[in-house]
DNA sequence: GCACAATTGTTCGAAATACGAACATTTGTG
DNA sequence: CACAAATGTTCGTATTTCGAACAATTGTGC
């Protein structure tokens, strides 16, 4: 685990991009077009403040304006890109994700870390299913009540696994879903000794998914493959001698890739 | 086309903002990883300076450190997510664009104008092509010598249009490109009035595509959708007849759908 | 079309911040 | 181990950002 060398209010701490991008921020699906004032109360800023933050990020075209209201710009994708094509195996475990899809007709999707999240960063969505999972590129999940998130945590040092758990929120997403940290550290341990994670209606009632950790040939974390199904469709049984073997597949393929 | 009010050096031009994007936006697929004085060489900024604004991302969480490198986080994709979440239509035409490359096996794009490039905004690649177009969500490309980027010109208002035709840069990537901004703007409003542009070999060998506007039902452009394929494999006489059809018949049933 | 409320734009004094130079410390390499 | 390169730290100060107050514009309801 990586910790920041400043927090806000040190004097390195550079406090007007912090606001530049808590602005940015403040645009989204609940809010994807607003006015300059409107921006100055969600982020609880001065309004002239706000504006000034606003227009910048306007001039250096990361928003639009459409008449008195400003919204996200297309450019606003470009570090997500630079993200995405930093990475070589990325394209190549959308293939087999893909494959996957086209075998089994459920979701498959490769996630990694970020603090105590989740965050996907391919995706192969099922097409064939009327009760999807409607996840995108980008979406962040509570690490700890996912399959892909046990898998990930599972490969945390002590000290980083110690250091969640005392930052984590349980929550009671379904009545299945852990609540203390004591039995989540035991299944994160259970997760990491048998080589996957099973999550089943933990962060949303149906939700049933079997996860993988997947490493390069010289043992470099790719992050967390999965695949999502339905509870009331497929049994656990289809899940761990059949999903689960097709995701050690894959695992094994990526492993083998020349670097 | 939504002018800035506010350009560098400008009084509320917030220079620290600008300042920290532009550390961002030096992490990319050339330069995935670099310590603080590659940084400072990039951006040609003060060591001090460059430190403030790597560290001040990195407690952010935009950047994560691994020994003495930085390198993107995860976290930067989430302005991109909020872009694309807050736009509805986007998932339903990316269904309709894989529907396009199963039967059609080529790769099938939506993009949108971003100043004088056009940004891919969803993709459906085509697998079964060795002769593969490599491009992702967030790319760009000059929006004067491709198909999509013509279509897009060609909505465009006079005033707008003459403004593209002001700034454009004219390059020679193939024999075929336009070098004149007369023919340039000939072209577009040719595409402008046949409701489709055609773009053959200009931005890369080999590489021949068609494209289309798309408009809700109540009239708002979305982008353009197209279909790329290789020349050598693909005559004019198909595109016309079948590739052509195919795209009109999303944006038929795009209008249809109810806001 | 008018009145008025809400929003946005502008100005400016000053507090705060960001800057870079110079020195100190640490790390990597041959 | 020596030394070069890189990073960290400090601090005076120039610059920037801040917000309050006033001005102008826009939107809305009648």
């Amino acid at each position: 685990m990586d910790e920041p060398s400043l927090k806000p209010g040190d004097r390195d701490f550079v406090g007007a991009l912090a606001s530049g991008l808590e602005v940015l921020q403040v645009f989204g699906v609940e809010h994807p077009r607003m006015t300059l004032s409107e921006v100055a109360a969600r982020t609880n800023m001065d309004r002239a403040k706000a504006r000034r933050f606003v227009l910048t990020l306007h001039a250096l075209g990361y928003v639009k304006r459409v008449g008195r209201q400003f919204e996200l710009s297309p450019r606003v994708l470009g570090p997500g890109y630079a993200y995405q094509a930093s990475n070589q195996y990325r394209a190549v475990i959308e293939q087999y994700l893909e494959e996957i899809t086209a075998e089994l007709g459920e979701s498959s999707s490769l996630a990694v870390l970020d603090g105590n999240d989740v965050v996907y960063v391919v995706r192969s969505p099922a097409r064939l299913r009327l009760m999807a999972i409607t996840l995108s590129v980008g979406t962040r999940l509570p690490a700890g009540y996912t399959s892909m998130g046990r898998v990930l945590l599972g490969q945390l040092r002590e000290q980083e696994l110690d250091g969640f758990l005392e930052s984590v929120e349980l929550k009671a997403f379904t009545p299945y879903s852990i609540m203390t940290k004591e039995s989540l550290k035991k299944e994160i341990l259970k997760v990491r000794s048998q080589g996957f994670a099973i999550v089943d209606e933990e962060l949303d009632a149906g939700l049933r998914s079997v996860a993988v950790p997947i490493y390069t040939g010289s043992n470099v974390l790719l992050g967390a493959l999965n695949i999502s199904t339905n509870a009331a469709r497929v049994d656990m049984q289809v899940l761990m001698s059949v999903y689960l073997p097709r995701l050690q597949e894959v695992v094994g393929k990526v492993k083998l890739i020349a670097q």
